[in-house]
RNA sequence: GGGCUCAUAGCUCAGUUGGUUAGAGCGUUGCGUUGACAUCGCAAAGGCCAGAGGUUCAAAUCCUCUUGGGCCCACCA
């Protein structure tokens, strides 16, 4: 029968097949349930375009883990599953994949570019969600949801409009973040600073009424430079200025200064002429100007900088633009033109090199923004986008955090959230890209050629915000006829929406809202008179919104937590969900981030296909300490690896020692007389409770190591090597009974407590178990629906776990002092004789006799009271017990001693420190009695034993 | 410039309200082919818990500073 269990476990041949099981089943099927309490979590949805990487495998492990958790708690447990189109990552990759048949998406068109795309998203975009199922994820399935769904994008679309007819959305002209290659705005948030190593510019610029300037004489100081005394006595005919970004000088329109900045008093309203340009340009001064930083004069580039920006404005100042969206210099920038940005940086510095405009080139480090897409170096670049006004929002998502109606697991993310909420920027939401939601907005040509008339607005003229919106018609849909011309000529912005502006609605869009929403359900069974039964059914977006816990990674906290927080507070006046656990970031084991470009990921597949899904979930758990990053390297699955081997192999020892007959088990609570199954019993239900308590607080590495020494340092190593000789010599007998039974129970509920962790091996033995046992075997059910262990309070018993933790430590120093006499092979079969003055100790050792010879592998076993010393024997002493082994042969005395002495010496430095605290009044008066009668306890323990120890010392002969 | 975080055994890390002898996995050493498991068992070695102050009867744990890593935010031309 034995051979029928193969010695390994196989994940391969397991996991497919319960995955397939469960689905079939619908065991992952959710539905409003007004006798059960909701727990919700919805998905990060990953991207079409993903693919599973160790982030994903983290972040989804433990989403089920509280899913599968919380389902067999009671609770009525949806998952909701979804994944997000990825406007530009999604535009990227299909571009790419066109670019193999050499066609750029402007050949092809809009109409079919989209097509292309969602081609693209039918045949790989379900990649990332085969892969979530092989990672064993209990998503309900059927609500799967696509941020570019029909429905979905509804939400999105009447999002926008609410917010524009709220006055929260407006479009306007402003320096937004530009990536020249993906040639669309990005967000604040989309663009990734990363620190550069560049360099500072100091130019020249002459000053107009000091005449021509004299590029003969290289040494003429600097007026800018007055802490040579000597030089500000020099005629002053230029002023210098350091910028990192040379070729933006092409769009200077002023120099400022600070008016405070007594180097630059006497010039401020004068007129410079720009190099290379020879615009005049003049010098204004503003507080906003650092002094310490460069020259303390700065050049302005409203185009190209959103400091320069609002200088710009404020100074009524000339914007002029000098790029083309791909970052090309345009027309403006003269001889330039034509030339990339960097190209064209370099030309320049050799230019005004020859003209002896350069002062100097520094090395600088700066910070820039990156494509967060691409990781293409952004372009502060002045156009007209839409924005949504977040101070409003932000003020009530600040509320619910700092009262606590949202909590953030680890708790000092909340600072990192509240820090960012309160100095929160307007969101750029417009994106010149294809794949996404187009903004529901649209223009009359009619209005719009007329207003034409009146103001022309061209690139290089300076763009005035726009707050004129009378032309924009917002609408749910395409309106047929201008509402003020009654024109049918009407055209719809070419924009599409952030895809975060469509991922903030997920904790309610993916609920249907608003069609589903609760007023709207209530109209419904108001009209169709429905019972009022009925009308007590809750919508899915009532009952399950707001959602319990959103797992994710500190990455997004502002691109999705923060405005989720926000759109749920604004849109349903509800909190999307009540906690947010962020887990750490998965790193190699150099630090980095583990990443396809860096080429340092470990493909969480490949794990899976050499360790099994279960070994790749129970190890990520096991390291990932709260909100602390993981570091990874391949070794570490071995631990889950051999986890699973020891659960499959400790369950065919119990099946294979099962007495059939005896089931199923009759009694559901075991009479445990005995102690060893007692404790067993107390210490399950003990861990149960811990584990219980550790995933409340989202602590599922300390689940994880709670189970896992547990079942393998408790009831492995102690439990079942206790009770095999019971079982393998199938006495009948009230023990062996009771044993069966308990060994059963322990089993078969450890198994649904680990089955959050490990669900493919535990579904597997416990089918196993219940064919066995002949309990299940025609049903169809699993244990991922069988309830979650109830504690038994009046079962654990800390009496009983530190009874059996002594006669552990009896056998432990046993086994020690065989090693120590060399003697620990079995064939050398030992008697030994413990000496225990304590009466209750006695009893107990007495009656756990058998396993004390058994494991300690002893020949013989006597417990006796008195010591006696004698000679050739070889002497330990524990807790005031004696413990002997006689010998025959000869005994090192000189080495006995050595290690009576060390212990002696030990023990007196404890007794020390234990007398000096006790004598201390404070302690006595400060320190809560427990404390004070613990160490008191500990200090006779030691006397006694020093004083056995001086015993057996000088009895040694 | 602001904020966060880390420094504990050879390595990678746990250690949540301060209180027995600071734990685990891997690695190392010794022993073991005992009736599930060598993806195993038994045992051992190995820690002034980064450094310096402070609070406290009591500090790996709380506070301050120092040193050295990592991360995030910011309008550092």
């Amino acid at each position: 029968m034995i051979d029928e269990i193969p010695k390994q476990y196989s994940p391969k041949d397991t996991e497919e097949k319960w995955y397939k099981f469960w689905e079939e089943n619908n065991f992952f099927i959710a539905k409003p349930d007004p006798n059960k309490k909701p727990f919700t979590i919805v998905i990060p949805p990953p991207n079409v375009t993903g693919i599973l990487h160790m982030g994903h495998a983290l972040n989804n492990t433990i989403q089920d883990i509280l899913i599968r958790y919380h389902r067999m708690k009671g609770e009525e447990a949806l998952w909701m599953p979804g994944t997000d189109h990825a406007g530009i990552a999604t535009q990227n990759v299909v571009e790419k994949s066109i670019a193999k048949e050499g066609l750029k998406r402007q050949d092809l068109g809009r109409e079919k570019f989209i097509e292309c795309v969602w081609q693209w998203k039918e045949q790989y975009g379900s990649t990332i969600i085969h892969q979530l199922k092989k990672l064993g994820a209990s998503c309900d399935w059927p609500r799967l949801r696509f941020t570019m769904d029909d429905e979905y994008s509804k939400s999105v679309i009447e999002a926008f409009v609410l917010l524009y007819e709220k006055g929260l959305i407006y479009q306007g002209s402003y320096i937004i973040n530009w990536c020249p290659r993906c040639q669309t705005a990005l967000s604040d948030e989309e663009a990734a600073h990363q620190v550069l190593q560049g360099s500072l510019y100091y130019i020249k610029y002459p000053l107009k009424d000091v005449g021509q300037f004299k590029p003969a004489n290289p040494r003429m100081p600097p007026l800018a430079a007055p802490r040579h005394t000597a030089a500000a006595r020099e005629p002053a005919n230029y002023i210098v200025v350091a910028t990192t970004r040379p070729e933006t000088m092409l769009g200077d329109t002023a120099v400022a200064v600070n008016p405070k900045d007594k180097r630059y008093k006497k010039f401020i309203g004068k007129t410079l002429i720009l190099p290379l340009v020879n615009r005049e340009i003049k010098i204004i001064a503003d507080s906003m100007v650092d002094m310490k930083f460069g020259t303390g004069a700065v050049k302005v580039t409203p185009s190209h900088d959103p400091n320069d920006y609002c200088l710009g404005k404020k100074h009524n100042l000339e914007f002029i633009n000098v790029m083309r969206p791909d970052a090309r210099m345009n027309e403006a920038a003269g001889k330039y033109q034509g030339m990339d940005r960097f190209k064209a940086r370099e030309v320049i510095i050799e230019d005004l090199k020859k003209q002896g405009l350069l002062q100097k080139i520094e090395p600088h480090e700066l910070s820039a923004g990156h494509c967060y897409r691409c990781h293409t170096i952004i372009e502060p670049y002045l156009s007209k986008q839409w924005f949504v006004k977040m101070k409003p929002l932000a003020k009530p998502a600040i509320e619910v955090v700092k009262k606590g109606k949202i909590k953030f697991y680890p708790r000092r993310w909340t600072k990192v959230y509240l820090n960012w909420m309160e100095n929160i920027q307007d969101w750029c939401i417009s994106r010149q890209i294809w794949w996404g939601h187009r903004l529901p907005v649209y223009y009359c040509r009619n209005c719009i050629s007329h207003m034409a008339n009146s103001i022309s607005q061209k690139d290089n003229k300076p763009l005035a915000i726009s707050h004129k919106q009378e032309n924009i018609i917002v609408s749910r849909t395409k309106p047929e006829k201008c509402p003020k011309c009654g024109s049918t000529d009407i055209y719809q912005d070419e924009d599409v929406l952030d895809t975060w502006f469509s991922s903030w609605l997920w904790p309610f869009a993916t609920f249907g809202w608003p069609n589903q929403s609760s007023a709207a359900s209530c109209q419904l069974s108001d009209k169709n008179n429905l019972k009022t039964e009925n009308r007590k059914l809750k919508t899915d977006l009532d009952y399950f919104y707001p959602t319990s816990v959103l797992v994710t990674a500190p990455e997004i906290i502002f691109f999705w937590v923060a405005r989720m927080i926000m759109a749920g507070l604004e849109f349903q006046k509800n909190i999307p969900f009540k906690d947010v656990y962020i887990h750490g970031t998965v790193r190699d084991a150099q630090g980095k981030k583990m990443s396809k470009s860096l080429g340092n990921s470990i493909d969480p597949l490949e794990i899976i296909s050499e360790y099994g899904t279960d070994a790749l979930r129970f190890s990520l758990i096991s390291i990932t300490a709260q909100g602390q990053d993981v570091f990874l390297s391949k070794d570490r699955f071995e631990q889950g690896r051999n986890f699973a081997n020891k659960i499959w192999n400790a369950s065919r020892f119990i099946l294979m020692n099962l007495d059939i007959k005896e089931f199923p088990p009759k009694a559901d609570q075991p009479t445990a007389e005995n102690l060893v199954n007692r404790w067993i019993l107390s210490r399950f239900y003990s861990s149960v409770g811990e584990v219980e308590k550790y995933l409340n607080n989202y602590q599922f590495n300390e689940a994880a190591n709670t189970l896992y020494s547990f079942f393998w340092h408790e009831f492995c190593d102690w439990y079942l090597e206790l009770v095999k000789p019971v079982l393998v010599n199938r006495v009948q007998s009230t023990e062996y009974r009771n044993t069966q039974v308990v060994m059963y129970k322990v089993l078969e509920k450890f198994l649904r407590v680990i089955h959050p962790f490990m669900p493919f091996i535990t579904e597997e033995i416990w089918q196993g178990l219940s064919l066995r046992t002949c309990e299940l075997a025609n049903l169809r059910t699993s244990i991922m629906i069988q309830p979650w262990p109830h504690i038994q309070n009046e079962i654990i018993d800390k009496k009983t776990e530190a009874d059996m933790a002594e006669v552990f430590e009896v056998i432990t120093t046993i086994r020690n002092m065989r090693r120590e006499l060399d003697i620990l092979s079995q064939t050398q079969n030992i008697a030994v004789k413990i000496f225990v003055s304590n009466k209750n100790t006695k009893l107990l050792l007495e009656s756990n006799s058998a396993c004390i010879k058994n494991l300690a592998r002893l020949e013989g076993l006597i417990i006796a009271e008195e010591y006696r010393q004698s000679s050739g024997e070889f002497v330990n002493i524990l807790k005031g017990m004696h413990l002997v082994i006689p010998l025959k042969g000869v005994i090192d005395i000189e080495k006995q001693r050595e290690k009576i002495e060390d212990k002696i010496h030990k023990a007196q430095t404890d007794i020390k420190a234990k007398k000096a605290m006790l004598v201390n009044k404070d302690f006595i008066k400060r320190a809560p009695e427990k404390i004070v009668e613990g160490e008191k306890e500990k200090l006779n323990a030691l006397s006694g034993e020093i004083e056995k120890l001086k015993g057996v010392k000088n009895g040694l002969k």
